[in-house]
DNA sequence: TTTTTAGTTTCATATTCATGGAACTATCGT
DNA sequence: ACGATAGTTCCATGAATATGAAACTAAAAA
């Protein structure tokens, strides 16, 4: 896999870009308030777009360290990572 | 010029756009740890990038509300804009 | 007044990103 | 075993982004 070791500054690059686009803003914020995890589906219901797009928007945010997913057989459920929203982003979850 | 009025989310997309890019990144944390206001000439020459490319990124920060540009004659000064980084990343400049 | 300096704008270009369709994988229900 | 369901991956494509060169504007210095 090779995967490239990264520093504090690309990890936050990484981390803007996944926020700068409204689909995954929105994500975001579903995630927030409904507290409880989401799956893929119920999510990709509320934001009228192609089953692709939706996996691409969840890929970029997961890479991103954004959010972890859980898969239960078919379904596969996304939280946030709050860890990573207090260490880079602390205060941004309760501004949104 | 017809300045399209833009609501919180797009608003937000924008900043983060405008952080997600090592360069500016650079240019912020230069800012933050300067206090006092710089000019682009000051920090375009810790960043080994043309006059033009520079002053694009100058553009990105200031349009979407993260620095402020005061001109004095030939040279213009920029400052970090804090109320904007206290209303949609508080606590963000504090991690960098 | 001519030249240098500070910065912007315009243009071309290469790269990255967002999107949907189609084919794929894995699991569930019948 | 077979068809439906939940997601991912691959591919093509149009749009947005980052970059530098060159031409430009305005002010300082000579």
């Amino acid at each position: 896999m090779n995967m490239k070791l990264k520093n504090e500054d690309e990890l936050r690059v990484q981390i803007f870009k996944a926020l700068a686009d409204e689909t995954r803003l929105e994500i975001v914020r579903m995630l927030k308030d409904s507290k409880k995890e989401l799956s893929c589906g119920e999510i990709g219901d509320r934001v009228d777009m192609s089953k692709s797009t939706v996996s691409y928007h969840f890929k970029t945010l997961r890479e991103a360290g954004l959010t972890t997913t859980r898969k239960d057989a078919r379904t596969k459920y996304v939280q946030l990572r709050k860890e990573t929203f207090d260490h880079y982003l602390p205060g941004f979850l309760d501004s949104l």
